[in-house]
RNA sequence: GGAGGGGUUGGGGAGCGGUCAAACCCAGCUGACUGUAAAUCAGCCGCUUCGGCUUCGCAGGUUCGAAUCCUGCCCCCUCCA
C-alpha cells in the first residue's frame, strides 16, 4: 500500500466505528479508482443539527479525496420512517412535507460539502416506478426471521409493542438504493449497520458488487449520554443562532468536548492531541472548548460571527456584564401594576414566563433580578414611566418599559 | 370474527372510593458551587385574586365524596381464528 493510500486509509478511519470488510476497503482504495460514496438522509424533519454532520463531515473527507459522493435524499424511505434504535412505530410523513424538508436539508448540508462535487439523488425517483410485483419480489430476498433477529424489532416484539409491517420493507428499500446507485461505499451511522448490510445482499442478489459499509457512531447530544436528538431536545441545530450555538457548545461537559473534537472538528489528530497534552498539564478546557465553538459556528456562518458569538458569550457568562442586545418592550397600562403582572403581561407572549405561578415561584428562588438587583417581593409595584432591565434566570434578559 | 390488556400531569410509570393536584424516575426550571462547565447539593416542577379552581381518553351515571365503581363512545396493543 502506498503512502497516499495509507493516508487516505487513516483520514477515512478517524472516529469511524466499523468498516466492513476492511480489507474490501482497502481493495477499493488500493485501485485508485473513483468510488462512488453512498449516504442516505430521510428529511423526515426540517432541521439537521450536529449529530448529523458526522456523517456529512466523513462524506466530505471523501469528497475531498476525490471520490464521487452521492447524497441521497430518501424522500421514498422517508413514507416509511426508518426503525432503527426506534422503540416505536414512526409516523407516516406526507409527502408535501417531505418535499419541504428535502430542500432545507440540502441547503444545510451544503454548508459542508461542495455542491458542485455532490450528486444528489432521490429515490423516489426509481421506486415511484417500480411495480407492485417487482417490488414484492424485493421483499422476498428477506426473511421474517432475520428481521426479528434485529435488537429493535426484538425488542418491541418481545415488549407487546407493535412493529408495522411497512417497517420491515425499509432495510430492503434502502439497500436497493445502493443497487441503483451502484454504490461502492455506504456511510451510516451504527444504528444503521442491519441497513447497510442488507445493501450488499441486495446488490449480490441482483449480481453487483457488493458495498463497503463504513458506520460512524452516534454524537451524543448535550446531555453527553443520549444521542443528540430533536425529540430528546438535547440537541444542536445547524440553524441555530451564531450566540446560541455557541453557547451550547460551551455547555457541554469536558469530557464531551474531546467527543466533539474528534467527530466535528476539521482540525488534525496531532493538534487535538496537543489540546488534550495542555489540558492534562493545567490548561483550563474552556480555552479549547472555546476553539471548538468558535470552529462549528465559522463553519455555518462567518468568521466574523463567531468571533462576536465568543465575545458576546465572555462578556454576558464570564463577566456577567448586560448583553449588547438585549429586547426592549413596551407595554401599556393605565397604572402602575406588580411586577408579576409585568413579566406575565400578554403582550411578552410565553417567550419568558408561562404564567403568574411560575413567575412567584421564580422570585421566591430568587431566579428574577430587577436592575441588577434581586426582586424578593413578588407585589412589587411598577410605576408608569419607568424602565426596567430584568434577568429572568441566568440566560433570558430583558428591558420593559411600562407606558401609558 | 372471537378472547384479553390498556389509555394518569413533557416522557416513563404508581395509584384502583375519601388522607390525590395525584408516589417514584427521567427530562426541565431556580439557587449554591463554578469555567454559563460537568458532577454534586438544595428547592421547584397544573392554574390562582392563595379563599380556592380546573385536571387522570371522551360523554354521561352511582355516591356526601370518583383518577379509582357503572354505562356508552373513541383510540391503542396482544393473542386465537
Amino acid at each position: 500500500m502506498d503512502k497516499d493510500t495509507k493516508q487516505a486509509l487513516e483520514i477515512i478511519k478517524r472516529g469511524s466505528d466499523e468498516i466492513i470488510p476492511e480489507d474490501a476497503f482497502k481493495k477499493l482504495l488500493t485501485s485508485k479508482k473513483k468510488l462512488t460514496v453512498k449516504a442516505g438522509f430521510d428529511p423526515t424533519s426540517a432541521d439537521l443539527h450536529l449529530g448529523h454532520t458526522v456523517l456529512i463531515n466523513k462524506l466530505k473527507a471523501f469528497q475531498d479525496l476525490g471520490h464521487t459522493v452521492i447524497f441521497l435524499i430518501g424522500d421514498f424511505t422517508g413514507l416509511i420512517g426508518d426503525p432503527s434504535g426506534v422503540n416505536e412505530t414512526r409516523p407516516n410523513i406526507d409527502e408535501k412535507k417531505l418535499a419541504e424538508n428535502s430542500k432545507t436539508y440540502a441547503d444545510q448540508v451544503f454548508k459542508i460539502l461542495d455542491k458542485k462535487k455532490t450528486k444528489i439523488k432521490f429515490n423516489s425517483s426509481w421506486f415511484k416506478k417500480m411495480k407492485p410485483d417487482e417490488f414484492i419480489r424485493l421483499s422476498s430476498i428477506m426473511t421474517v426471521a432475520r428481521m426479528l433477529e434485529r435488537d429493535d424489532f426484538k425488542k418491541r416484539y418481545e415488549n407487546n409493542k407493535p412493529i408495522s409491517l411497512h417497517e420491515f420493507l425499509y432495510p430492503l428499500v434502502q439497500g436497493f438504493d445502493s443497487y441503483a446507485l451502484k454504490a461502492d461505499i455506504e456511510l451510516g451511522g451504527t444504528d444503521q449497520k442491519f441497513n447497510l448490510l442488507v445493501g450488499r445482499e441486495v446488490q449480490k442478489h441482483f449480481g453487483q458488487n457488493e458495498q463497503v459499509i463504513i458506520t460512524v457512531p452516534l454524537l451524543e447530544g448535550l446531555d453527553g449520554v443520549k444521542k443528540m436528538s430533536k425529540s430528546l431536545n438535547n440537541y444542536i441545530a445547524l440553524n441555530d443562532e451564531p450566540n446560541e450555538m455557541f453557547g451550547k457548545i460551551m455547555s457541554i461537559s469536558d469530557d464531551l468536548m474531546w467527543r466533539y473534537f474528534d467527530l466535528l472538528s476539521f482540525r488534525s489528530n496531532d493538534e487535538i492531541a496537543s489540546f488534550r497534552d495542555k489540558v492534562k498539564n493545567g490548561e483550563n478546557p474552556m480555552t479549547f472548548k472555546k476553539k471548538l465553538a468558535t470552529e462549528i459556528v465559522e463553519r455555518f456562518y462567518d468568521r466574523k460571527s463567531s468571533e462576536n458569538a465568543e465575545i458576546a458569550f465572555t462578556n454576558v457568562f464570564s463577566n456577567k456584564l448586560e448583553p449588547n442586545e438585549v429586547p426592549i418592550f413596551e407595554i401599556n397600562e393605565t397604572s402602575g401594576i406588580s411586577i408579576v403582572e409585568l413579566l406575565t403581561h400578554e403582550d411578552l407572549g410565553n417567550e419568558f414566563i408561562q404564567s403568574k405561578s411560575e413567575c412567584r415561584r421564580l422570585i421566591k428562588q430568587s431566579g428574577i433580578k430587577m436592575n441588577n438587583k434581586k426582586v424578593e417581593n413578588p407585589d412589587l409595584l411598577i410605576n408608569l414611566g419607568e424602565e426596567n432591565y430584568f434577568q429572568i434566570g441566568k440566560r433570558k434578559h430583558l428591558k420593559i418599559k411600562l407606558v401609558s
